[in-house]
RNA sequence: GGGGGUGUAGCUCAGUUGGUUAGAGUGCCGGCCUGUCACGCCGGAGGUCGCGGGUUCGAGCCCCGUCACUCCCG
């Protein structure tokens, strides 16, 4: 078994996910380990986060390097010197929110790369093979995302097809995969409370190694987001990996742990640090301002990161203000560390069967 | 000393044949960012149009004077 749940607190749960690449302590949190700023540091400093897993971005890794060049690195594993455990996405996602020339049909998606105008496919097998060659030991299926709101018979037809492009891609996973490695299915469904549950069901029938809740946080209220997985994750194994795409906020963290998420991943700690946010134990700090230009205080004490504790407020101001490139670094590093900080007060909360309290303080800095 | 050019937002500059509340970029102040290969997006404050006079219903724009900077010639 790939996943042990270790215990729960109400709905919020604590498990250990084992990949071919190490073990992740649930929930966790995935830094998006193939994004510039990232690249930026290195990877041994976003281990020293309290990273063990980081997410691969499948639609810009297709278009270069390539997935054949990676492969003949040996995978990404080696390509980037992540030893440890890397989750792909599909990119289906990409495809719909930065190709401008897409067309989708039952089959799969073609789409006009933003590199440099050529042509690309991206079928339910196609997207599979690639993440294989990639070497991830989590990849996702290939989904639809529609973008809300939308009328409920498109949200229906994008729940339809993506069950479909899910028994594709797990038929082809099953035939090609090396022991080990593992397959999300994705649930979408929109805002509507039985598509969601139809999606679900329908992956569960399928049978896929964790299940990912996808098409959220894309404009809506975070109520809603909260509402759609209340609706949502009941009608998916408590045994199973439960993962939530491209969130969020703290606040948002915190809300979904409460409610049975065990893995996230998102942009947020890396691109509010290239635009000079923060984030520490009082809050988000904008570093822009200019009340910090003469602090001479670390970012956070207690985020355990050189970028927190070494540099003072006033030189990371600096660094912001003249656009130097360091600044996006090191910002970076301690918006991942201390989302990293964050997941581990969550895990130890549950464990210690304080979820309720720690959540509450919590909240009274991230509302 | 003579001739030319330029004076408009903190800075660099637009500003039509004279016509409502004088604009842009940058800087400054603040906000935003949710399955992203970065340096992005939005909002706000800020001007006695060098100064003085004149023409005109009306002048950043035309005329006279003056000051500053700048180039060329002696």
């Amino acid at each position: 078994m790939s996943f042990v749940l270790l215990g729960t607190d109400g709905t919020s749960r604590r498990g250990r996910l084992t990949t071919p690449h190490g073990t992740v302590d649930t929930p966790t949190f995935m830094p998006v380990g193939t994004q510039a700023t990232v690249k930026a540091m290195q990877m041994r400093d976003v281990a020293d986060t309290g990273a063990e897993v980081v997410l691969g971005n499948t639609y810009h890794l297709m278009l270069r390097p390539g997935a054949d060049r990676v492969a003949r690195f040996g995978g990404l594993h080696e390509f980037m010197r992540w030893p440890k455990t890397i989750l792909t996405d599909s990119g289906g996602f990409q495809v719909m929110s930065l190709s401008a020339l897409r067309t989708i049909d039952d089959d799969g998606v073609t789409f006009k790369s933003h590199v440099d105008g050529s042509m690309h496919r991206l079928t339910p097998e196609g997207a599979v093979d690639i993440q294989l060659k990639l070497g991830a030991d989590i990849q996702m299926q290939l989904d639809e995302c529609v973008a809300l709101p939308a009328p409920a018979e498109t949200v229906a037809r994008a729940v339809t097809l993506s069950l479909e492009w899910a028994r594709r891609a797990r038929g082809a996973f099953g035939a090609a995969a090396p022991s080990g490695r593992l397959q999300f299915g994705i649930v979408q469904g929109g805002t509507a409370p039985s598509e969601r549950v139809r999606s679900a069901q329908g992956l569960v029938a399928i049978g896929f190694d964790g299940y990912a809740v996808g098409g959220l946080a894309v404009g809506e209220p975070q109520s809603e987001m909260f509402r759609t997985l209340e609706e949502t994750l009941p009608a998916l194994p408590t045994d199973s990996p439960r993962y939530l795409m491209g969130v969020g906020t703290p606040s948002d963290l915190i809300g979904a742990v409460a409610r049975g998420v065990d893995m996230f991943d998102c942009v947020m700690p890396t691109r509010a640090g290239r635009h000079g946010v923060a984030y520490t134990g009082e809050g988000k700090l904008n570093l822009k301002n200019a009340r910090f230009a003469d602090d001479q205080t670390p970012l956070d004490p207690d985020t355990p990161c050189a970028a927190a504790q070494e540099y003072s407020r006033g030189y990371l101001h600096h660094l912001v203000r003249v656009g130097e490139p360091l600044g996006a670094t090191l910002l970076s590093y301690n918006n991942i560390a201390y989302y990293q900080r964050l997941m581990r007060t969550l895990r130890d909360a549950i464990e210690a069967g304080c979820f309720g309290e720690t959540a509450e303080r919590l909240r009274k800095v991230w509302g």
